[in-house]
DNA sequence: AGCCTATCTGGCACTTAGTGTCAATCGGTC
DNA sequence: GACCGATTGACACTAAGTGCCAGATAGGCT
């Protein structure tokens, strides 16, 4: 159907494969669990080869984390147009406060949460996906602690925002945990007043 | 050898080609790098077979990684001996400061930390150590805060024992990065003045 | 010594993740 | 219709990790 060529074809064609597939398998891992699921069922119910799969998705992890490589770089851009009056610690929180949410309903995120805190393999993963938001975030820290960007002799700026972010999966945690009776924000906002003393502002 | 039967021999023995085959393995990844690094080759250096070190190992990382699980003991044991009068932070940071090192000389702990901080599957696993620290560490950290250790809806003492090793994590990384040129307690303190504002006594 | 049991060991087969290669195919263009 | 570039599936391969089984060995018991 070439009736809107306005990108190249197999570009929208490779995304809406993608996104499908990605459904198919969260659909199965909801279902029978994440490492009950091999790569070979998802390659079935998706009716692509198991070569072909791993053409989308690097690892069987990435189904389930790969939005959250692009969902750091969102944060980033918050971050960045946070007013310069606020402190690093202020801009940080409400960048992720107000960093636009690519998800599901509760219930589905809910569910996805107890997979990522109790599955060890994504567990490991959601952590390295943290490290890379931390390498993302602490050029712009960094300038607002009035530092270069790229000095990497001062570890304020890495200590900050791996605090934060490490606040950010406490709160994530207990949200999970509790079954989602408390907000996400309200959370993440205990958590970093008991780090800090104080919270920011709206 | 039945000369001193103070233990069982089999205890001992496995505890001594334990140690033997770590010790080997490590030459190797050391030589050669982590991940060029197969089971089988291993193996074949150790004189076992292939089926035998996973009896003595359950994951390649673990011959790296193994000896942090006693590690986090020793630092538990470290926070409950710390004086009632220390705060959480200052009793967390202490403990951690004269915990016993297990380790090797300092260019050997550098070579390591290098592999452990450039190899993904390392680095992820030992931010999973990082995590049974955590629940380690937690309760006793619950305590002094005036909570019921096993208390988990105050999540508190969750986010100060995340940002305290978040901050251990940071030194340890500037550490390598800076060639071990300055100390690890420096940084570690460097790292939590960054986040606290200020640092704990002698 | 002889027996019994628990443990350790190596070998084999198996599953699963992930990669390299190659010929066939399919969409889009001239 | 012919050409070009990206995609696809099939096959083979490596490497981690597990289950199973039969043989060796240490220690205890009589």
């Amino acid at each position: 159907m070439p009736t809107t060529p306005d990108q190249k074809l197999w570009t929208r064609t490779r995304q809406a494969v993608h996104a499908e597939v990605a459904r198919i398998a969260m659909g199965l891992f909801l279902e029978r669990g994440f490492e009950a699921t091999t790569i070979d069922d998802i390659a079935v119910a998706a009716g692509i080869s198991r070569r072909s799969f791993f053409r989308y998705f690097g690892t069987k992890e990435d189904i389930v984390l790969g939005d959250l490589a692009a969902h750091g770089e969102l944060i980033r851009e918050e971050l960045e147009a946070r007013p310069a009056a606020e402190d690093a610690w202020t801009a940080l929180i409400n960048a992720l406060r107000h960093a636009p949410r690519l998800g599901q309903d509760d219930v589905t995120m809910l569910k996805i949460s107890k997979m990522l805190y109790g599955t060890p393999s994504l567990r490991a993963r959601s952590l390295e996906k943290h490290l890379q938001w931390q390498a993302l975030l602490t050029p712009e820290i960094r300038r607002r602690l009035g530092v270069a960007p790229d000095d990497e002799h001062d570890l304020r700026a890495d200590a900050i925002v791996a605090c934060v972010l490490m606040c950010v999966d406490v709160a994530g945690e207990a949200w999970t945990r509790s079954a989602g009776s408390q907000s996400l924000e309200d959370l993440l906002l205990e958590a970093v007043a008991a780090v800090r003393g104080s919270a920011a502002d709206a």
